[in-house]
DNA sequence: AGCCAGTCGTGAACCGGTAAAGTGCTGATT
DNA sequence: AATCAGCACTTTACCGGTTCACGACTGGCT
């Protein structure tokens, strides 16, 4: 029942009692401790010996407060605190950042915010109170009302989006508009005339590269029934607006989602219309995550590798905080991967 | 192009800066920005608005060492990073612990850690480093060697474990055993003879739990193909496990799986290896993400609140740095919920 | 011997706040 | 008139490190 053998009861350990039992001054530990140069190899010894001893190890939050920075990386997220758990894309995102982070033993700070306003008062109390040494920007908005203000405050900043939209911050992006293009093309290659576009919210930029792309391709390739509804990512939202595109009058034979917790909720609502998929409803999702491929019939996508995403993510922010980098950086295009539940439009076998 | 205007280019502002502009010293506004007694109303004001004029709030770290902790709660996870990114549950539980995070202006500290020493460690430094103001522990082992150690620590913490596991520290739990018995009592009503079952690591606490609720639940019914199996709780193994407990000469009617990602890798074995469910093969899942609802045929799963579980964790968190909570807290048992993937064994439509 | 360079280490200032003791003033009490 | 409580601040000492100017000592060179 008694503590293990421990020093001072009460007192928590400081460089100081290390300092003391080396019988040096504190600068010499500090110095030790940093390995720069300034002490003897023996006193540098006798210094490790006594800080084993007293189980001493510096003190983050002084170190951070003279000068160093944290190996704290934030990320703010403004979502919905249910959907974060719902769509498998954030944890994805989070476990590539980490396994990142993990190997440089830096951790993640995250933090669920209500608006932008939020979100940008937070990264200046964590840049300007030396929580963190670095933070990952999503989410960007066409005209982000974050970027004038986090650009004067000189943080490092890796932004996750397309360099359009991420106002000269380092960035990591995937090309959603030629992917865009792609699902376009492919829908109408397999005879689709009528293709809808359930998307993310209007204001969010990929959203908006998105559609531009579905719109232009869908011009470029002569069809006209290119309608397009604006959501907020969840899947009753996608359920809401596949039942609003399905039952209008000249209903879409084929409907691209921007994720794929959406297309899954679609793909609910096709089969509570008695419509067959893929006969006579195509559907598309967005990411690609283990969903996909558990829906009946499963589900085709524009898919890519979702945690490389993260890891790039963060080990571009390392090279921004070093100093190594600072342009864009392009993660491979997510690609055509076809499934069960697309196919030709009123194919024969139809009822 | 030019920077918005900001008083003197380079320096950062800070208390000082605040008083002088007051006209005050910068006692007084700490007073102020911590609203205690001591300064007059018209004081506090013309603090704060040199305060707002400045742009300044008090720094974090500054203020962490000096006593008052941060709000900051720590969570270090002892599981491969791609796991994390594939497993609902994790997501859906952080999530929770968000949302009342959120609440309060907190944010969360996350890293994943290789094993129980690095987890130790890395808590002695986040809280003698006065990075976090307390942590959340998961995944206990029987005698979990992190106990010891941070119970000297003294640090807030919340235990996510069965109280028998989790040596003293207030707790959140589930009732896994009742949940694992009650599982086995339905198959066996189904009039299942020989149900597996296939588990978390051994080491595991809950997964030690359930395995001996389900040994005792089976004794108990006169059951004797009770075999386990233990895993690393990823789809792979869950696949491996199924296909060793399939291909065995008295091969299970059901298998009770540790999580919903084994359960649909196991889905798919029995489907590669021409076995119907649930005519051939009933199959349970446990936790109950979207995963469940989206196989075919739907699994059937002890389902809980997994997001609502995360909240509780936080709140007694909470409670617990304010010191008005020190005891355990049960949210509800995981309860059946009976969907496509569980029948009686070899049912008359069977080839 | 005298000078210089280089190594090892010390001491004090500093990072930006908090906390507790101290100061000066006002107004009520005896 | 003297005492005293109470308010409104100011002063000063931390919190636990880092940094940098400076001193002491050693050894090599002329």
């Amino acid at each position: 029942m008694s503590a293990p053998a421990s020093r001072v009861p009460g007192r928590r350990v400081t460089i100081n009692d290390v300092a003391a039992l080396a019988g040096v001054s504190k600068g010499a530990v500090s110095l030790a401790f940093n390995n720069r140069p300034g002490v003897s190899p023996t006193t540098r010894e006798r210094i490790f010996a006594a800080a084993g001893e007293l189980g001493w190890s510096p003190n983050q939050t002084a170190r951070n407060l003279s000068g160093r920075r944290a190996g704290i990386v934030g990320l703010a997220i403004c979502r919905p605190a249910r959907l974060l758990g719902l769509e498998p894309f954030y944890m994805e995102f989070i476990s590539g950042i980490e396994d990142v982070l993990a190997e440089r033993s830096c951790s993640l700070l995250l933090r669920l915010v209500r608006d932008l306003d939020e979100e940008t008062a937070l990264y200046q109390e964590w840049w300007r109170g030396r929580t963190v040494g670095g933070a990952i920007l999503v989410d960007f908005h066409r005209d982000d009302p974050r970027i004038p203000p986090l650009r004067a405050l000189g943080m490092p900043v890796v932004a996750v989006g397309h360099p359009s939209l991420t106002g000269g911050f380092p960035s990591v992006w995937t090309d959603d508009a030629s992917a865009a293009a792609e699902a376009v093309r492919y829908l109408a290659a397999l005879g689709h005339r009528r293709i809808a576009r359930v998307g993310g919210p209007s204001g969010l930029g990929h959203s908006g590269i998105r559609a531009a792309a579905f719109e232009a391709t869908m011009a470029e390739l002569g069809l006209d029934g290119g309608r397009q509804v604006a959501t907020g990512f969840v899947g009753e939202e996608g359920a809401r607006a596949t039942r609003g595109l399905l039952m209008s009058p000249d209903r879409p034979t084929a409907i691209v989602y921007d994720n794929d917790i959406m297309a899954v909720a679609g793909a609910a609502v096709a089969a509570e219309m008695g419509l067959s998929v893929p006969d006579d409803l195509s559907l598309l999702a967005w990411d690609d995550s283990q969903l996909c491929r558990l829906t009946h019939p499963p589900l085709s996508a524009m898919s890519h590798d979702v945690h490389h995403f993260g890891e790039e993510v963060a080990r571009t922010l390392f090279d921004v905080i070093e100093g190594t980098r600072t342009g864009t950086h392009q993660v491979p295009t997510p690609s055509l991967t076809p499934r069960g539940s697309t196919g030709p439009p009123g194919s024969p076998g139809r009822v």
